[in-house]
DNA sequence: TTGTGTTTTATTGCCTCC
DNA sequence: GGAGGCAATAAAACACAA
């Protein structure tokens, strides 16, 4: 035993528990459960007022007993020496068996709520994971369109870059055209052209490009079908569009380089949830 | 009837608080 | 140091399929 009382009481001291050889009760089993079990207790009440003990066999609380102790954990988990006392006497409980009880009770509970927290979480963690996917496979679209539309600007660089610098520019030194012509380290190829327009690649929003240029140039039957993405052919603009002895100018104005921008979730990171965990 | 899995009641040992 | 809480566990009671 481990303790001799909460209450001040010897009810600690009662042994609860049968003998040994109650286990083998099942075996003089002759009528059924209920009433064997009803002789049984009978029996054992007499043999135990003959020995002089008040041993109770280990049994299992009332239908009404149980009930009045739900109603009473679901005011307050916790029990104070007085409600115990007083419960103990209402039920016809020892007062330990009340203790007890909410003891198991409170264990119950907790491995109940964490089932529960289990779930959300997983739901959670289920969502997210969805949404991770969903981002990771846009990511590979864009990467995608954006090596595809560097390479269509690269390629008519190459070709038209030429002539427009030694027939249609003269106003501009050979420093200015080197300038206006090379890969910078934010990996957009830069354009010149004679075409007034400004084309801006910003990864801070929502993926889409944006272009600055004559009223002409938002033409809605230009958009493609993607909604993330709002991309244009830029031969259009640099043959059809715009009128060949203006000035283009397509400048990047990303905070960081697009390269980066388009690895910003990194496919062979798997999310850690970190930041939910620590924001709860 | 019996074996087996689950639930409930009770114990034990350790820990914290006053 | 005693009281009380909790985790782990034992054991009785119960449910149920074979």
């Amino acid at each position: 035993m481990k303790r001799i009382s909460s209450s001040g009481s010897l009810d600690a001291l009662i042994p609860i528990c049968p003998p040994k050889e109650e286990k083998n009760s099942k075996n003089k089993q002759v009528y059924s459960r209920e009433f064997q079990a009803m002789l049984d207790s009978l029996e054992e009440e007499d043999s135990l007022e003959e020995a002089g003990q008040s041993t109770e066999k280990k049994r299992r609380l009332s239908i009404d007993q149980v009930k009045a102790l739900e109603k009473n954990f679901e005011v307050e988990n916790k029990l104070e020496p007085e409600r115990k006392v007083k419960l103990a006497e209402e039920l016809g409980l020892q007062p330990r068996q009340v203790a007890i009880w909410f003891q198991n009770r409170r264990a119950r509970w907790k491995t109940k709520q964490l089932e529960k927290d289990y779930g959300i979480l997983k739901a959670n963690y289920d969502a997210l994971k969805l949404d991770y996917n969903n981002l990771e496979q846009e990511n590979e679209a864009l990467t995608a369109k954006l090596k595809e539309l560097r390479a269509k600007l690269k390629e008519e660089n190459n070709s038209e870059s030429s002539h427009s610098v030694k027939e249609d520019s003269p106003k501009f030194s050979q420093q200015d055209l080197c300038d206006n012509n090379h890969d910078d380290s934010n990996g957009i190829v830069k354009e010149d052209s004679n075409v007034n327009a400004q084309l801006l690649i910003s990864p801070s929003s929502s993926s889409s490009f944006q272009f600055n240029g004559p009223s002409s140039s938002s033409d809605s039957s230009n958009h493609q079908t993607c909604s993330w993405f709002q991309p244009f052919d830029s031969r259009m603009i640099l043959g059809n569009m715009f009128h060949p002895s203006q000035f283009v100018k397509v400048e990047e104005q990303c905070m960081f380089a697009a390269e980066e921008s388009c690895n910003f979730f990194s496919v062979d990171q798997a999310p850690t949830l970190q930041w939910y965990f620590t924001g709860q």
